[in-house]
DNA sequence: GTCCTACTTCAAGTCGACTTGAGGTCAAGT
DNA sequence: ACTTGACCTCAAGTCGACTTGAAGTAGGAC
């Protein structure tokens, strides 16, 4: 697989490279090796990035990201665990499409406030239930 | 309508109180006012932690959600800001409904480790480009 | 040989969102 | 009168996720 340095990573996935180092610090990422003192990455490291920023915005931290890479260890717990993961964002799946529906509503909503809005406090009440 | 102490706010919310002076002084959060020191609140405000307890899952910061709730101030540009706002949540919504699926299969898969299930790699290029 | 560019380390700084702690007020109970 | 408990303010601390800056190295162009 092609080897690539830290600053075509930066160029290809937009990532910085300060970033980079402390992701590979954490974890999070592996660099193949060192050609002198640079890191060396291979392709997959696209792959990790994408899981990575994906996974942030879906509110894990990196400590979360980085046990869902733990391919070694307990497979049991680790498989578990993804399905809970699983879980977890099904709800905030939830939540988001209430809000996104609630902002929708209220970007056309004739009321002076979108608290005096009768539909968009139903929309809270629910969003506040069901989470 | 009813006034609410901070505790009463507290024990119904399970907002703590630190939480609760911080969000007011941001702005987020209205107390109807002062009973001698301390804050008096009414109903209202649990809609409003609903929004801001959706909205931080959502991935807003709590200056955007304050946006939100500015109801006076130009209308216009609020609601286009509401509707732009939505839009990011579908994209949101979609990432993480992507990252759901990986994680449910990821939780199955017997490959093992799921950086080489082709599947889940499959997902994550999907995830990649789409967000 | 020295300049440039791309990399390196390590410590410290930043930012958002809170939390914690010290010290004070006030009303009610004993 | 005094203690208790719920509240207050304001400054400082914490935590996660990075970023920034200073100082150094390694390899190629001139």
């Amino acid at each position: 697989m092609q080897e690539l340095g830290i600053g075509e990573v930066v160029r290809r996935s937009g990532v910085p490279a300060s970033t980079l180092r402390y992701y590979e610090e954490r974890g999070l990422i592996g660099s193949v090796g060192r050609r002198g003192l640079t890191r060396v990455f291979d392709e997959t490291v696209f792959e990790r990035l994408a899981l990575i920023t994906v996974g942030r915005s879906a509110g894990f931290s990196l400590d979360e990201i980085a046990l869902m890479f733990a391919a070694d260890g307990r497979p049991r717990l680790d498989r578990a665990m993804l399905a809970g993961k699983a879980d977890e964002l099904d709800a905030t799946i939830v939540r988001l499409t209430v809000m996104r529906d609630g902002l929708r509503h209220a970007a056309v909503c004739p009321a002076a406030s979108h608290l005096e809005c009768p539909t968009f406090r139903r929309i809270l009440r629910e969003a506040g239930s069901g989470g």
